[in-house]
DNA sequence: CATTTGACTCTAT
DNA sequence: AATAGAGCCAAAT
């Protein structure tokens, strides 16, 4: 089964964020061995099943740790209850903590 | 087959 | 420090 895409590729990485544990869109593009598609994984993401398929993409934030305003799968709002609710730490300015909770692959 | 677009990121001002 | 603009590359039309 080799790759039938890029996209395909960017759900199988993503969806091995554990819980409590977020990434960037550029790190997953980094971890596929192609940091310079980072706008791709969002891309993805947005055409991408969703976590139906087993695809948290809540999990994955900006470079910020802020979400996508208005492309969020409910809005930002949604996705930071969501995140809470994994263990998620966030910060006053309403974007994840990523110096805590920033998934760190073959850590 | 060529053009447009897009959940990003970096660099410059 | 914050804001603005350009670059990137693959998939969809």
């Amino acid at each position: 089964m080799a790759e039938q895409g890029f996209f395909e590729r960017a759900y199988d990485v993503v969806r091995q964020i554990p819980e409590g544990r977020v990434a960037t869109y550029g790190q997953v593009a980094r971890l596929l061995g192609e940091p310079r598609k980072a706008r791709f994984v969002g891309f993805a993401m947005h055409s991408s099943p969703g976590m139906r398929s087993g695809v948290p993409c809540h999990r994955v934030v900006f470079k910020d740790g802020s979400l996508a305003p208005g492309f969020a799968f409910g809005g930002p709002d949604a996705q930071r209850a969501l995140l809470e609710g994994e263990g998620v730490s966030f910060l006053a300015d309403g974007r994840v903590n990523m110096r805590q909770c920033q998934w760190e692959a073959g850590l």
